[in-house]
Parts: structure tokens; C-alpha cells; sequence
DNA sequence: ATTAAAATATGATTTTGGTCATCTTTAATC
DNA sequence: GATTAAAGATGACCAAAATCATATTTTAAT
């Protein structure tokens, strides 16, 4: 269970806001986030929103992991992100007036804020570093897809695999990449057989360090290089 | 030689803008941006930005094919998107700060405008119209990379050339569809060989029609069963 | 603690799609 | 219009990765 489960957090003192879109808040503007948001703790496996219904607020993350996915044809999960504390999720769908075309599940135990729809969207329009924020947010999600759809389309999955764990190595920081083989064949783009195969072969390769499920990044440079990254 | 290739593009008479960001703008605001763009006519294969740049303004597409695309690490072509006349091609970068990751250049000759970064900022500012039409818009093009880079990940080349082709025929509307063999590969994401051996095999399916580099779509029900759309 | 179920792992086999080589056709340039 | 270059097409071959089968380990539930 996650040490402050049972708190409300309040931003002001929230440790990971400096992270977010809320970080250039000022003192009212908190008072008022404070106002209008719900915190709640959620257990592993938790769905936040389900690709096909509408937006109905946003999700920002104090403690925990969730991953973003879509379904395939085959109804085979694509994750296309997996956001840590401090990251805001939902929010990216909501101005088109479409219903979501991705899911987002937590993946631990986490502690998440809800912020409504209505009042989100009231803060976007009356505050500028909100909306600069979320403008910038958008933007330079719209490059980071841009360079998924070249990597899934031109890498082998080696290479994949290779970039996957840079990014995951990022979002999970000082702690080791811990998700399910399936999750993070998912996140390649891949069989989990295959990804099974692919990380015995980094670990054979002295990149990586596996402790059962959780996977050690001990190599960084080498990684990278097979990535294709830098 | 486009017909009106050496004229001046008045917004208010413009065929594409009601598909443009500035469908719904009023006459004082048309009267402005007519003010503050600048038309010019592209021969095929111009640039109008290059990855790594960053960006100066927003190109509005008269007349004319534009390809969007990222080059891969050995230098591959990965066709994100093809835009066609009135669609704003150049923003969604515009707010992160960062350089584009993203390249741009025209298909065809084309009439495209130019509005400077600083005029469609102030434009955005002032304007809340034009401010949630770019907002939906990015929204709309996350989801649709999502679909893409799931796309990318899960379907079989064959039918990312059927998805690459139902997407391309809605594109090019009444037209048959009018690509390079190369730029068509670099859409899908696959070899070149590879794409005409399955262009053949639709063809012989009767779903398409080859005439020379010219494709017509004639079975757009059979297309997208393969594509696996809908 | 025991059992059941889920996750991880490995081998064998097949399929897909990329690469290389070559040829033909079309388009561009002088 | 002739020449050259670029684009399109096809065959042969090979490597990468999916699939299928099955075994082992870990985790969850009773």
C-alpha cells in the first residue's frame, strides 16, 4: 500500500508538481486546483478511461504508473505511453470533441488526482501558463508519435526493444523497468516469445541486468547505440 | 502550370478554406490574414521546411500536395502525413519550442500562403476561433498517430498498403492516387519491392487499378476489409 | 500450505518481408 | 529525336520474427 494512500495531497506541497503542467501555478491558482480536484487512491489494474468514451476530465498522476494503449485489430494492446508522477493524463483527446481512441490503466497502485472537464477547461481559458502548457504538451507529443510511427515502421525489433528500454529506463529513473514481459512486448510492438529472446540476448550482451521481472539498465551508451539513438 | 500559379489568393474567395483552420472566420479577420500572408507558387519537390529548422510560420495549401515526413537512421524517408489545398501544414511544432522533427515539401506544384510565426501567434492570442480550431486539430492528430504507430506496430505490410491506400484515396478524393513507387513504400514502411509486388496483388483482386503510377481505388469495401478498417 | 492460474521461458517450424541482382519502361535532358 | 537517368518491375535468396507447442517458474487464491 502506498504510504499516503489515505491523504488528500495538496499542491502546493505536491512533490512532484514542479513536474507538470501545474508547475508555474501561482499561489491562487493552486488554491483554486486544490478547489476543484479529487484525489483517490487506485489499485493496479485500474482503468481511468476507456477508449471510445468521451473525456470527462483529466488525470494527474502523484504516485504511480499508467500506461496509455490502443487496440488492434486483433484487439492486441499497443501501449504508446507510459506516464510517471507528475505527468497529466486525458487531456490530449479532449479538444477535438472525439471520444478517446486510447485506454489508460494504471499499473501499480497509484495516487491520482481527478480534475473535471468543465473546470479544466475553465482554467485553460482564464490562465495563459496553463494553456502555453498544454499547447506546449500537445506539440511535443506530436513529435514524439511522429518519431514512434518512423521507429515501428523502420527498426528491426531489436533495435525496438532496445529503443523501448531507453525510454523506459527514463520514466522508471532510479528504480528498474518493471512491467509484465506481455506489457512491454506491447510497448515494442511484438510477440512477448520474441521479446523474451531479445532481452536474453541484451543481457548476454552486458546492457542489461534482469531480476526476475524487473529489468536493470546497466549500459546505457551501449543501448542507445543499438537503439539507433544519438 | 497552375492556373492561377502568378495570382495573389484572396482568403474570402478561397475554394479550400471552408476544409482550412480559418473556415469560420469573420470578414475583418479574413481582411487581416489577407494582410498578413503572403502567396507563392512551388514547383514539385520544394522544400518548405526541413527537420532540425525551426519553425518561422504556417504554410496554407491552396492547390497542391505536400508530404510531411522524418527521416529514419539510416536516412529513410517515413511519410507522416500527405496534406493536400486547405490544409494548414507547419503549426503543430509551433508550440514546444523545439525544432521541427519533421520535414516538409511539396508533391505537385502547389499555391501555398505563408503566415509568419509571429502574425499566427498574435492571430491565436486574439482569436479564439482560430485558437480552438488549432486545438481540436492537434488533438485529432494525436489520435491519429496513435492509430498510426499501431498500425505500424500490429498489421502486416499487406495491410498497411491497404490502410496506406484507403487513407491516400480520401486524400486525393476524386483523383486517383499519384506517388512515386518510393514515396508509396515510404508511407507503408516498407521496401519498394515489396510495396509494387502487393500493389500487384491487390490489382489482381480487383480492388485497384494501375495506370502507370496512377492508382484508382475500385473496390473501396475490399480495400478496407484488408486494411481492417471499420 | 496447497492448488490453480498466470507469467516466463525455450525449442521447432513456418511465414513474411527485406535484400540483391537484373531487366524493362518511363521520363528528363541535351 | 537520341541519349541518359530515373522509376518501375520481377526473380532468387536469406534473415528476421511470428506462430505453435510445451515446459517451467512465479504469483494469486482458497
Amino acid at each position: 500500500m502506498l504510504e499516503n494512500s489515505h491523504k488528500t495531497i495538496t499542491c502546493a506541497t505536491c512533490k512532484v508538481r514542479q513536474d507538470s503542467l501545474f508547475a508555474q501555478f501561482c499561489d491562487d491558482n493552486l488554491k483554486h486546483l486544490d478547489d476543484h480536484k479529487a484525489c483517490s487512491y487506485h489499485k493496479k489494474n485500474q482503468a481511468l478511461f476507456l477508449e471510445g468514451s468521451y473525456p470527462r476530465g483529466v488525470y494527474c498522476i502523484n504516485e504511480g504508473k499508467v500506461k496509455v494503449y490502443s487496440r488492434g485489430d486483433n484487439g492486441k494492446e499497443q501501449i504508446i505511453h507510459i506516464a510517471k508522477g507528475g505527468e497529466v493524463v486525458g487531456f490530449k483527446a479532449m479538444f477535438s470533441g472525439d471520444p478517446y481512441n486510447v485506454s489508460a490503466e494504471t499499473l501499480e497502485e497509484s495516487n491520482i488526482c481527478f480534475i473535471g472537464k468543465e473546470d479544466f477547461l475553465t482554467m485553460m481559458d482564464t490562465n495563459p501558463i496553463l494553456r502555453n502548457g498544454v499547447m506546449s504538451e500537445l506539440s511535443k507529443e506530436l513529435s514524439h508519435r511522429a518519431d514512434m510511427i518512423t521507429a515501428m515502421s523502420q527498426k528491426s525489433v531489436r533495435e525496438r526493444v532496445a529503443y523501448s528500454l531507453a525510454l523506459l529506463n527514463d520514466i522508471y529513473e532510479e528504480d528498474e523497468i518493471n512491467l509484465t514481459r506481455e506489457d512491454l512486448a506491447n510497448f515494442v510492438g511484438t510477440a512477448t516469445e520474441t521479446l523474451i529472446r531479445l532481452l536474453k540476448d541484451l543481457k548476454d550482451e552486458n546492457v542489461l541486468e534482469i531480476h526476475g521481472r524487473k529489468l536493470k539498465v546497466t549500459d546505457k551508451k551501449g543501448l542507445y547505440k543499438i537503439a539507433g539513438l544519438h
